[in-house]
DNA sequence: TGTACATCAGTGAACGCGCGTTCACTGATGTAC
DNA sequence: TGTACATCAGTGAACGCGCGTTCACTGATGTAC
């Protein structure tokens, strides 16, 4: 019976035998993170929570943290990082070696599309990608970058210069285009996420993204 | 001497003599409210604290609100009227008689200006006007909408309509303007404020703004 | 190959914190008669 | 004009909560000799 209960008490995040070492904690302390957030957001990205669901006492983490800000900051970084990975994958749909105008525009919708489409279906981590901690920085920490080495920015920057390749973008316009474009998905995301319009039905709000993707397009 | 003891305990807020019946409570607490939210944004709204202020106990709140995020909700309509305010400043800067294309772009612009203007100038005051409690409603209050009877929708598609007369917008393209406006002034104001490019230098800032703006005018 | 020991990664108990909310109560007010 | 009384707006004490963080400690690991 007695060894039937340690099975019981194993850490519910590693399927080996308890260790008093856990092997990789860090990496398990974030894993967990990245779950709570999925669910709640940058809040419930709680330290004593977050040790539970690793199986190891809520302090062991300091081992690992400076402090609870210190795994926030992480667990931002890897649900930015996820914001990238689905970026480039939108951008992926459109034939890479296609080099027409309209295969870059293709692009630049396909980018701001992934964006609002992971804030709808992914709040908690939307929020959380967003949610670095004051006096820390963005995409800082060990996790670094997404999957091909970029972050959201660098991803909204190389569809930018497709079109200015494209002729599609007049070079005078090209500095400062990411900002332009950025601004209007993250705004478009959190009015309708949390903000005044977040009751719009859906229909709407899909048209509406529409007609914004439209508006940027033709002002860049 | 006891008398004396009786002044030091007034009330912060107000001059009058204390009295047992406050006589305007819950305004005094909304006051105080936003007060708060000035310096610390929508989580510095704190029943406990907010009472203090206003000098009665921490339960005679629920005298006037059903509950905390009652308070809040009318400490958010607050916020976001007083943003309606500036962009109504704003907006009257141009002569409101002059009907030529060009004026009804400045003042789409002044519009767009002011917002952003409100949330770097006042960033507590600009995150409690989003930051409602889930299940609660923007501008739902007693508050009701701003000095002109208008919440930032309203001015903002004001706006468009002058846009509109002045045959600067086709009229197939009004529809949905708004949304797609406000999703870039809000979006630049929220990465600016706390998002990925918080440390962006003020220069840099500024003329990322006009970027902006010049984009959603050719873009609408 | 064995062992002493430094180092590192965990544990468990405790602290202090301030919050939102509820309870039973009292002081003030205004109105019906 | 005076008074009884219902109503409303406050008070003060208490509860339970879960958090982040610190402390002194112990178990496991790997390395020098």
């Amino acid at each position: 019976m007695a060894g039937h209960v340690a099975v019981v008490n194993m850490p519910v995040v590693s399927p080996s035998a308890k260790r008093y070492h856990h092997g990789n904690l860090r990496a398990a302390l974030i894993d967990a993170g990245v779950e709570r957030a999925r669910e709640g957001g940058p809040e419930a990205v709680v330290l004593r929570e977050v040790s539970r669901l690793a199986g190891v006492s809520h302090n062991a983490a300091y081992r690992h943290f400076a402090d609870r800000d210190a795994l926030l900051q992480a667990v931002c970084d890897r649900c930015m990082s996820e914001l990238a990975r689905l970026m480039e994958a939108g951008i992926a749909e459109v034939d890479p070696d296609e080099r027409s105008v309209q295969a870059a525009r293709l692009r630049l919708r396909a980018t701001g599309m992934a964006y609002v489409e992971f804030a709808l279906s992914e709040p908690g981590w939307f929020r959380t990608a967003f949610a670095v901690p004051p006096g820390l920085g963005y995409l800082d920490g060990e996790e670094g970058v997404g999957a091909g080495g970029h972050g959201p920015l660098e991803l909204l920057g190389e569809q930018l210069d497709g079109l200015l390749d494209a002729a599609a973008l007049p070079a005078e316009r090209r500095a400062g285009a990411e900002l332009a474009a950025w601004s209007a998905v993250h705004g478009f995301a959190m009015l309708v996420l949390e903000g005044p319009l977040r009751s719009l039905p859906d229909e709407e709000r899909d048209a509406a993204l529409t007609r914004l993707l439209d508006t940027v397009e033709r002002g860049l």
